[in-house]
DNA sequence: CGCTTATGTGACCGTATAGTCACATTTGAA
DNA sequence: TTCAAATGTGACTATACGGTCACATAAGCG
């Protein structure tokens, strides 16, 4: 679980992190949290945007393995593959965790030490 | 939690998911996990990038509020704050955690009520 | 005080990318 | 069979951004 195995699958991260650096794809996401959706539907859940621009996220998303999809006919159905998401969980939030219950006692730590000092800030 | 006061939060966050996005910026933080660093301890963490670069990615951890500084004279030291990365989960993670338990399951499905179908990938 | 160390700022540049558009193919319905 | 619906692909463009460089300031030390 350590070491070699995780930066491996911190390189793979890399795909995912970049696909949720978009405000958009993680708006594709949410919506197919509450279920499938064919390429259509996500394409007028944005109607300040062109088809071929949601299009191009949603290959961002597969390719970054967030998302799958199949075809039935000429519809495209759109699947949310959640595991990237854990993978992003276990390799990097879990790792913070016992960093955030004290995060704000460490800034107010950081900052009773500053206080005796007035020249800095 | 949610609501207006999600939407609001998800707003705040885009620069964390644009922060969090570069391997470089990860690896700072990573870096700033085992305790604080001064900038100069940041930068000669990264031979192969020059001080302007490693300090641009701090600034950009910065403005995202993933990282605080303190200045001692002429020495920089820069501390990780955990906080957005729990509004990430809190915000993100955990919303897709009761779907990530039935991913593959959901995933094996899809693929089970494809397979009679052999006109279709 | 002179020199070194630590850090800062703005300009520049090549690459990446978000989004649009022109043109296209395939499937479904009447 | 014709037309409509659903989706696909590559080219183009403006902006963003990762990284370098020139020049600079401020603090520390002997």
């Amino acid at each position: 679980m350590d070491g070699g195995s995780d930066h491996h699958l911190d390189h793979d991260l890399d795909e995912v992190w970049k696909a949720l650096s978009d405000p958009t794809r993680r708006a594709i996401m949410d919506l197919l949290r509450d279920g499938r959706k064919t390429t259509g539907e996500l394409v007028s859940s944005f109607p300040g945007m062109t088809r071929f621009g949601v299009m191009k996220h949603i290959r961002v998303l597969e390719e970054a393995h967030l998302l799958v999809h199949r075809k039935e006919g000429r519809t495209r159905w759109n699947y949310l593959n959640a595991v990237p998401l854990r993978r992003i969980y276990e390799r990097w939030v879990s790792k913070y965790e016992d960093q955030w219950s004290g995060a704000l006692t460490n800034l107010k730590h950081i900052a009773e030490a500053d206080e005796p000092k007035e020249n800095q800030t």
